[in-house]
Order: C-alpha cells, then sequence, then structure tokens
DNA sequence: CACATTTCTTAATCTAGATTAACATATGGC
DNA sequence: GCCATATGTTAATCTAGATTAAGAAATGTG
C-alpha cells in the first residue's frame, strides 16, 4: 500500500484538481497518548500510518476499552461506519508516529476518483478487508480465549511485540487477567 | 439492489461480452434445506435472492453450527473469504427460494467492470458491508446475550418472523437453550 | 387423524472467563 | 538512583452462558 500522497504523485496527468485535493491531506507528526478521534464526533477520518502505530476502539458504558484494530505502518485506519452517521471508534496513538490524514468524506468522494488505481484493485482491498472481518467474527463465535490468542500470535507477531498484553486482551474480547491465566494454564498443559 | 441479471439487461449498449456473461449466469429454483456450498469448497458462488431465503454459516470441530448471515429477497450471498483461498461458509437454502448464481472468480473479474454500477455506487455498497462487520464484532465483543438478541429483533424484524429462534441464537453466538433462558429472565424483570 | 420430527422451555449442574484484590515487575521521568 | 505509574501475575470468588437431560408445544407427513 502506498501513501495516500505517493498515490497522487505518481498520477500520470496532474491536473489543477490533483494540486487541490494534495493541500486537503496533512502531513502530521503524533505524539503517543494523542487521541486523533472520538467515538460520537460528527465527522471522521482516514489515517495512513506512515510510521508508528495508531489503534482504534469502543469504550462501553462500564467504560471499558474494545480494541477493534491496531494499525502499524503503511495501514489505513479510519472508522468503518458509514460517514453519514457519527462515528463508533476512538482513534488514538500508540507509538510516536508519523500520519497521513485526510477527511473521511473528502476521501470517499473525491479521493478515489482522482487516483490511478484501478477499480479491480481498489475492490480486492475492500474485499480483502471483508475477509479479515469475517473470519473476526467466526473467530469471535466459534472459538476459545486461548484459541483466539494463538491465531492471533500467528497472525499478527510483529503487534505481539509492540503493545502490551493487555491491549491484546482486549482485542480478543478478553479481560488482562483471563488472558494472563489462559496463557499460564496452557504453560503448564504443555 | 437489482438482481445480477437486471443490471446487465438495463445496461446501455448491450455487446456480444454482456451477452456471453448473460450465458454465465444461473436462475435455479432451490428447495428448502439444499445446500449450495459446503466449507472447504474449492470455488465459490455468489447468490442473488430473488425469492426466499438462504443462510451462509460455519460448522466448528464440535459439529455445532454458526450462522454469519441470513440472506432475504433481493439480498446477496457469498463467502466472503478472498476467492485464492477455499471457502469457510457453508450456504444453505432456509426456504423454498429462487436465486440467481454466478462463479465468484467471473463475478469479481468480468462482472463488475461490465455493468454500469458505478464506482462509488459500489464503493459505498462495500463500505455499507464493512460497517455492518464493524458493527458485529463491536457486539460481539462488548455486549450481553441479551443485548445482542434485542439489537438483533430491531434490526433484522423480518428475519425474527422467519426463522426459528434456534437459528437466531446461532447467529448471537449462543445456545438455544441460553436464548430461551435470557428471554424469559428479562420477561420476568419487565 | 395419529405419529414422527422439530422446536422451545425448564431445571440442575458445570465451567470459562469476569471481578476483585493483593502483590510483583517493569518502565519512565526527575 | 528513587519514586510514580503502568503492566503482569496469582488466587479467591462470582456469574453468564454451556451442557445435559427431560418434557411440552408446535409442525409436518403419511
Amino acid at each position: 500500500m502506498s501513501s495516500f500522497l505517493d498515490i497522487l504523485i505518481h498520477k500520470t496527468e496532474p491536473s489543477s484538481e490533483v494540486e487541490a485535493l494534495k493541500q486537503k491531506i496533512t502531513i502530521k507528526s503524533v505524539r503517543k497518548g494523542t487521541v486523533l478521534q472520538r467515538g460520537g464526533d460528527a465527522t471522521s477520518k482516514v489515517y495512513f500510518v506512515k510510521k508508528g502505530l495508531l489503534r482504534s476502539y469502543t469504550i462501553d458504558e462500564k467504560g471499558k476499552e474494545h480494541i477493534f484494530v491496531f494499525a502499524p505502518e503503511n495501514w489505513i485506519i479510519s472508522d468503518g461506519a458509514d460517514f453519514a452517521s457519527p462515528c463508533q471508534l476512538f482513534i488514538d496513538v500508540l507509538e510516536d508516529s508519523v500520519v497521513e490524514m485526510v477527511n473521511k468524506k473528502l476521501f470517499e468522494e473525491v479521493y478515489i476518483p482522482l487516483t490511478n488505481i484501478s477499480d479491480t484493485q481498489r475492490t480486492a482491498a475492500m474485499i480483502k478487508r471483508i475477509s479479515v472481518l469475517q473470519e473476526r467474527v467466526i473467530l469471535l463465535m466459534s472459538t476459545s480465549a486461548i484459541e483466539r490468542y494463538e491465531h492471533f500470535t500467528k497472525t499478527y507477531p510483529q503487534i505481539m511485540q509492540r503493545v502490551p498484553q493487555r491491549m491484546i486482551a482486549s482485542y480478543l474480547g478478553l479481560t488482562p487477567e483471563a488472558l494472563s491465566k489462559v496463557k499460564s494454564e496452557r504453560a503448564r498443559r504443555i
């Protein structure tokens, strides 16, 4: 995946529209702990992570966080809700990062038609996304805590090294104590 | 949503390609109970439900079914896995139905570029899909059985009437007994 | 209609994971 | 290096939902 600006720079016929769009894309260094977007915010942005690590999450009525995704280098992160509705997700910064950001509405309406990425490529990317979410739903419905943990370690070994265990628990739909327990039970069994 | 054939029929400039494609789309009446596709099958199809009701689901190692989606009239149903990998889902028929079916690879490679649906429309449809899956993941991670049930009754009242309660339990990630219990507890509380 | 099959409910028991709390280790800032 | 804060572990207790089993209600079929 190329960054937003990379794609625009390589656009074959530069036009004033493309130039105007480039102006709307912000590059920003953001420090660990910065909250970029809150659940309930009216407008939402799309972030391309050039460097560092971001996450998206919800906070339930009891104040508990549930991590939806981690986004390391070269990932895009945003609220998946259609932009008509207010966003569901918080997005914040887990490591000092550099991100490109663009308004989501702009992204969907202008950025996509203006770029050279083919229809097919973009469709393939979205199908991939849907496929990952499908697997996540199936895992949540049909597997135990330890199975989900083992799946995570295999699927995202890089992220394992970079986030505290309690956040992996949160991604898996577990409390930190439960993950700790379940890991030590497995260790004992082996 | 129009059916596959409807979209092709309204294509502005008919061509031999479009005609060839029409030949590849099958319309079929299928009886309740028919299994259209099994998890592990190498190739997968995309189904448009003209009439009736289909569902997709996995079967875990213990033989337990987990329903992924219901698809009533005018819905599209297919395995969301990218077509490189074997399919994860079973698809079967819950009510005598009429479906249009097309090979998934064909659908992605040929059908999409040949039709008049704009890029933007299709992108919007996929974003909607992603948004629904995002909400499903969040619900599975952060809410109780009864909350998920109440959300389902509000979101899919039509489906409520048409499928046995044990299938709703399966969709919610519950056993039928648990759903029955949780419903009667709520009824008592009110 | 009668009988078989599927579906739903209730109740008893069990268990994975939550909750609470206390303590042990890191990690980071001054 | 010292203290504060964030993180991880363990253990005791609790609980939502699973499992098992049995019976009741509904639905379908000859």
